[in-house]
DNA sequence: TCTTTTCTCCATCAAATGTTGGAAGATTAT
DNA sequence: ATAATCTTCCAACATTTGATGGAGAAAAGA
């Protein structure tokens, strides 16, 4: 019940309960903003530019720059769970390849559609944070233990599945995240336009992925 | 003839004809500065520090902030496709499946031994750089060139080569990377020690990637 | 309507950060 | 040995950036 208060009364649930508030627009604008620059890259200036407000709207509303990073972390962490718990409801009882394959379409579109998740997550994964900030380490981790469910089913406990079935779900999970948020790299390495590379990237994903799991004993 | 002048009088050839110079050991300082906490995370006092210099004698060695990122990027650019050519006459005339298995080895032990470098890379993929900045947007792009030399071989032109192979051969290419940047996120994941998890990644992109690969057509 | 609270902006501050000048030490050439 | 050059450091400067106080507008409550 003190918990329940808690999350209840945070500001990012506050923010959340109302999408058009103040607060909710600069939480948006600091998303696209750490999501494109990383911590150290984006401004509290730059923020609040994106966002249209003086930039002691922001401070008034979030407080220290860390706090508000912090808050775009952990919202952007509860839009990922809900989106996999909402795969995960509809490819139950399907066979291992349909659940990659429709796995694969809905994050694709997903993260397609908000770059700046998969951005802030590569942030989280290999950009260090300087010394002296006195930042709280919050990382999106049990992501991956969703994930893992949904590429092996809830039939297994969690502790059953091997290390080596654990790593190998990691790389196809990174490789979405590796494939949207690199694609101002990759296009034009490609050749090719937008929508064609949302195409060929799930065909890729998919065709590299689903042989290589469907032939795996683990799970079966 | 003017441009190997222009070459070898470069900064950036001195510090590397010279690997003990403080010039060098600047570079390198600051390769793993920029490598951990990007262009804007990494502070000039910073790299300096590492070096065990003042920080005028950073600026003395290499002007503005961006010269040296420049240095950096091209520096690492150079490492990679060396290597990458080193591997490349290894393999030659190999099969793909063995081709793939000691592309994989080698460039794995090459990169656990250098983090820095994918970190790089990665940063080069996906963090923008404040817009004031008047950074000359230097990317290391042509190593996929000669990942895909690799790949496929150097039997057909690259020209010839489908979108979708450069793609796939770039997802490959990118796994590992992915692996190496994020050891310290994922290796908590996986509850696993260091030499564990090396030996588990080399295991798991072989087991994703050739069976992939050695059935693309394409590569044939 | 009047009061209280919430919100927004302007001006400003302090610390961090990029950058430079010049003095002094070390090295090399003559 | 002496001059010339290269290298390093200390001190300082200008700008950027994180952060705050307070005045007034807007909204909510009475």
């Amino acid at each position: 019940m003190f918990e329940r208060k808690l999350l209840v009364a945070s500001p990012l649930a506050k923010a959340r309960r109302n999408p058009n508030s103040m607060k909710a627009k600069i939480l948006s604008s600091a998303s696209k903003s750490f999501g494109s620059y990383g911590f150290h890259g984006a401004t509290t200036r730059m923020i609040a530019k994106e966002a249209g407000v003086d930039i002691s709207t922001l401070y008034y509303h979030w407080g220290e720059k860390q706090d508000l990073y912090e808050a775009v972390v952990t919202d952007l962490d509860e839009k990922i769970r809900h989106k996999l718990e909402q795969i995960e409801k509809i490819v139950k009882d399907q066979p291992l390849s349909t659940r990659f394959e429709i796995a694969i379409d809905r994050l694709c579109d997903f993260f397609f559609d908000r770059p700046e998740i998969p951005n802030l997550i590569q942030f989280c994964y290999f950009s260090k944070i300087r010394p002296d900030s006195n930042l709280r380490f919050k990382v999106p981790v049990y992501i991956n233990n969703i994930a893992i469910a949904i590429a092996i089913g809830t039939s297994k406990s969690r502790d059953e599945i091997s290390t080596k079935a654990k790593t190998r779900v990691l790389a196809a999970f990174n490789s979405i995240f590796n494939f949207v948020s690199a694609e101002n790299m990759f296009r034009p390495m490609l050749g090719i336009s937008r929508p064609e590379y949302r195409v060929i990237v799930k065909d890729t994903l998919k065709f590299i992925l689903i042989p290589a799991f469907t032939s795996m004993p683990d799970l079966k």
